[in-house]
DNA sequence: GCCGTTTTCGGCCCGACTGTTTTCAGTCG
């Protein structure tokens, strides 16, 4: 059992704890413990060996009894009684707007509700409305939050939220006394999905935006109106939240509206050591004396903070690291010069090579790998060792036409077979500048067989870079079951490299990976595994999660000058 | 349940909005 699953486990015992109706603290107590463990950068066997547990921020005795008994034996008593006592399946109504633990509970006691099909069967049959403290709106409310959910279950891929946001921002940075207008939230962030648009503007008037805003056309459903705060629900299914504060109170209304949550709590805890208190709309003394800001950066520095860029804002030590003095310098889009997995028409990418290249180049790239599907991925055309040598002819050819203002290399995007065996021989790999292995086809084997044929390709000497690690199709397919700590040690071992894939669809290596990986000093790469010009585009994107896994540009080996590049490519080989 | 340059006990983040109420609980971000 590794961390990330110890961590689910107290995520559900707080779920439980929630509904149960436990002391609010305790239940806080269960779920910092679960992130901290998410965020965990050891060997918890070893921990655990070492009577250590309790170092983990937020396990004190209690809990770490509870990790000891789990990593022991697989089992915990403890959850084992509270499912007994409150019914698993309960949790699942939480994730219903309007629907927390209060609701769940009564809808669980009163009307014997116990998943969220009973919850819509028993909403249709006004069942809900009968009970105390429910009446026919708030039902309503639930059906049809109900068959929103059902109807997109999973959250927004972030290039889509980015897209639909851009565009609500204009809308809003256009209306009349609008003073300045941002997006906020997961997707100022940069989160890999999101949940809904969050929209942030200054006004010395709120009212007449709010106004505008929830009588949009798009809009289908308001549900919340409000002074400073309003949320929609739009035609298309997304929803959106808007909140607006005069222009002296944009810096904390920016703050509040970004998050994470657990970050704002970071601060406003801080404020409370301070004796004062900290909200959207301002710092507040206990005399009730107000201290405004216009700008985040002038709040932090209240905390004597520098500045912290939204992507780290996920309570992950960044307080810490701020306060002394270490927040990273983070990678930026211009550090990268290299793209290191590409497709041509070779395989199933639209463009011939040479003008691959061409398009490389004209982004400001300095380095183009084309990296085609290897034979057995029939569906994508893979090449087989015959074709991968007279694809070596035409690179040549496209090389001499580009002369020295990009470097082309010739790699290749090879198969993990289902069986475990790598889809090329050693000679041929040996032929190749740079070899890519990857995981698409038996994603859903169990945790030992998919790990032993990605550990296979790891240790093999002629790869250099494994691609999208997980697989993962993201509101589509999950990555593999993969045991992430022997994946990491490998990679460590043999000096192999882990992509980001920037893909929106993608974004794998997830950041929390990647954030571990590159503290292992295991080499990171972002590629955009463009099938064509467009698609080199979207390195923004992978930019993004390196620097949500606090990357700066030394650990990211497509900002590495060509020729250290071909150095560390050239000693990773067997002599 | 955790934790301590105010504390080993008594705290633990804050305000907006809604619905069902007659002054507030529940939910959300």
């Amino acid at each position: 059992m590794d961390q990330y699953q110890l961590a689910e486990i107290f995520d559900r015992i707080s779920a439980l704890l929630e509904i149960k109706g436990e002391v609010v603290y305790k239940r806080l107590a269960y779920k910092r413990a679960a992130d901290s463990l998410r965020d965990l950068n050891a060997d918890l066997q070893q921990l655990h060996a070492e009577n250590r547990l309790e170092e983990i921020p937020g396990v004190g005795k209690a809990i770490a009894e509870k990790i000891a008994e789990l990593l022991d034996t697989g089992h915990l008593r403890f959850l084992e009684k509270l499912e007994a006592e409150i019914p698993p399946s309960l949790v699942e109504l939480l994730s219903i707007p309007e629907v927390g633990p209060k609701k769940a509970l009564l809808f669980y006691k009163e009307a014997g509700v116990t998943s969220l099909a009973e919850l819509e069967a028993a909403a249709r049959e006004g069942k809900l409305s009968q009970l105390p403290g429910i009446g026919p709106r708030t039902e309503a409310r639930i059906l049809a939050n109900i068959e929103a959910h059902t109807r997109r279950s999973v959250r927004m891929p972030l290039r889509e939220a980015r897209i639909a946001g851009e565009r609500w921002l204009r809308w809003l940075r256009g209306l009349p006394g609008v003073q300045q207008a941002d997006l906020a939230g997961s997707i100022r962030r940069w989160r890999s999905t999101i949940g809904d648009i969050d929209l942030v503007a200054a006004s010395a008037d709120p009212k007449p935006v709010m106004e505008a805003f929830v009588n949009h056309p798009e809009v289908k459903l308001v549900n919340d109106h409000g002074e400073y705060k309003s949320s929609v629900l739009l035609n298309s299914g997304i929803s959106v939240q808007l909140w607006v504060q005069p222009p002296e109170r944009y810096g904390t209304l920016l703050f509040h509206g970004t998050g994470s949550k657990d970050h704002n709590v970071r601060l406003r805890e801080l404020a409370q050591q301070r004796g004062l208190s900290l909200s959207e709309r301002g710092l507040v003394d206990k005399e009730g004396r107000e201290q405004l800001f216009a700008d985040e950066e002038q709040l932090y520095k209240a905390f004597d903070l520098p500045w912290i860029p939204p992507e780290l804002r996920e309570n992950r030590g960044e307080f810490e690291a701020a306060r002394n003095g270490r927040l990273p310098e983070l990678i930026r889009l211009e550090d990268l010069t290299a793209e290191l997995h590409s497709h041509s028409n070779w395989s199933d990418g639209s463009l011939p090579i040479l003008k691959m290249a061409q398009a490389a180049r004209e982004r400001g790239l300095r380095v183009l790998a084309i990296t085609d599907h290897s034979q057995s991925l029939g569906v994508a055309n893979g090449l087989s060792p015959e074709r991968l040598r007279a694809q070596r002819k035409e690179i040549d050819a496209a090389q001499a036409e580009l002369g020295d203002s990009i470097l082309l290399l010739q790699g290749v995007e090879m198969e993990i077979r289902a069986d475990g065996m790598l889809d090329l021989d050693d000679d041929t790999l040996a032929g190749l500048d740079i070899v890519i292995a990857s995981l698409h086809v038996g994603l859903r084997q169990p945790r030992e067989e998919v790990t032993r044929r990605m550990l296979t390709a790891i240790r093999n000497p002629h790869v250099d870079l494994i691609a999208h690690p997980s697989g993962r199709l993201l509101g589509r397919r999950d990555g593999a079951d993969l045991d992430w700590d022997a994946v990491l040690a490998a990679a460590k071992e043999h000096g192999v490299a882990l992509e980001i894939n920037a893909h929106p669809d993608r974004l794998d290596l997830d950041d929390i990976y990647a954030h571990r990986a590159a503290e292992m000093g295991i080499p990171i790469a972002i590629n955009t595994d463009a099938h064509s010009p467009a698609d080199m585009d979207l390195r923004e994107y992978g930019v993004y999660i390196a620097r949500r896994a606090w990357l700066g540009p030394a650990q990211v080996i497509n900002t590495w000058p060509a020729e250290r590049l071909l150095r560390w490519l050239r000693e990773r080989q067997p002599s």
